[in-house]
DNA sequence: CTATTTTTGAACTATTTGGTACGATATTTG
DNA sequence: CAAATATCGTACCAAATAGTTCAAAAATAG
């Protein structure tokens, strides 16, 4: 669909590169980076070895693209759950709502890349996205208690860093708790229940409710 | 120290089992179970592969062993911080303190082997082990609560099952930053918080500070 | 239809890895 | 000191793995 007219010359490919790297995705989500195989990549993926090398390159490299398109997939997702215009609650829950629905997702192991798969990867550049991706989401969240502030759905005291940094640890509980293999219904009772926690009003809050 | 006395025939071992166990954890934090190959082991454990055969089994065997030592001394670690006669309070920010203590120990990588490598073996016994360990957990903390309860330093309405949930998914969090290289100092203020989190008082809630 | 370009599939090589065999070594027993 | 026993270190083998080579296949350009 990128480029469907754009006829160049020599023998088509047999896959498309995006869908090649989703299915990637779904390996190294199944096996981890270092269970992760060549073998498996070409088979996960439907690319021949030497295309593979010659397309995507190495392991480290075929997982740091994998990794960088599910992250901006999964933050558009926590960006539209969250700058939506819906109550503050339900930005909240949905944010976690949509971690949980990813981390479980039918015909894919369990788990997040970003979260279960990655932080194992001893690789600099690995490590450093995932701080980058760290920092962002919970500016994110703030960035929401910010809105919700000037919103007056909270009171201006709240604690914008702490919560949000609270929230996003919340999220990983459920999304590990996910990988370990706990159902969908429980982890999205948790998510409602999650987001309810970080939003009770602190000791001599005066916040009212609508 | 365990049996120091018990003298046995043959050339003695040139290595301590239980340390040797430590030591494979060490090694398993560091690379995962995948990565850790059987020379890393022999290398880590400073036992010859031979013997480590004889002893300890294969890699899964050994990972089994040092994954049981590893959370029974952790665990003893929890019910200690959490069952010791100490304020409801102190009692969840102490557990969550050796958690971030134990996952940012000098010396060894960063993380857990329970939360953040454990997870991503695919073997059934893990798995089901895994399973008990979080449930038992969970119910520790639980039980904390009902004794707050009891003691008057909660309301009897208090939520202590969603609560307990909520602190160890507080935890997991907590733990998989610290593998993501998250500094001891700023875990260690964000333990205390979670702790002041989980027991905010419920809207309508008459509990008093003493 | 021929030449050119690009991908594909099979086979190949070198390296790493898991697991084992065997002689040397260190200790207890008599 | 000699026999028995258990561990240690080196070396070895088979299987798995990473990465490459090369000819056949499939498309376009002239």
């Amino acid at each position: 669909m990128t480029q469907s007219t754009a006829r160049t010359r020599g023998r088509p490919r047999s896959f498309d590169e995006g869908q090649a790297l989703e299915k990637a995705t779904l390996v190294f989500r199944s096996k981890g980076y270092d269970g992760a195989t060549i073998d498996d990549l070409v088979a996960g993926m439907g690319v021949g070895r030497p295309s593979l090398y010659a397309i995507f390159g190495d392991k480290r490299t075929i997982f740091l693209r994998a990794l960088r398109a599910y992250a901006e997939a999964k933050g558009a997702l926590a960006t539209t759950a969250l700058l939506e215009p819906r109550s503050l609650r339900d930005s909240l829950a949905g944010f976690l709502r949509h971690a949980v629905v990813t981390a479980t997702e039918e015909g894919s192991a369990p788990g997040c890349l970003i979260i279960c798969v990655a932080p194992l990867v001893d690789d600099a550049e690995v490590r450093q996205f995932l701080q980058d991706v760290s920092a962002s989401t919970a500016a994110l969240v703030e960035r929401r208690f910010r809105d919700g502030i000037s919103a007056g759905e909270l009171p201006s005291d709240f604690p914008v860093a702490t919560r949000a940094s609270q929230l996003v640890d919340l999220g990983r509980g459920l999304t590990m708790r996910a990988q370990m293999g706990a159902p969908r219904e429980t982890l999205l009772k948790d998510a409602e229940e999650a987001a309810d926690l970080v939003l009770l009003p602190q000791r001599g809050d005066a916040t009212s409710e609508g």
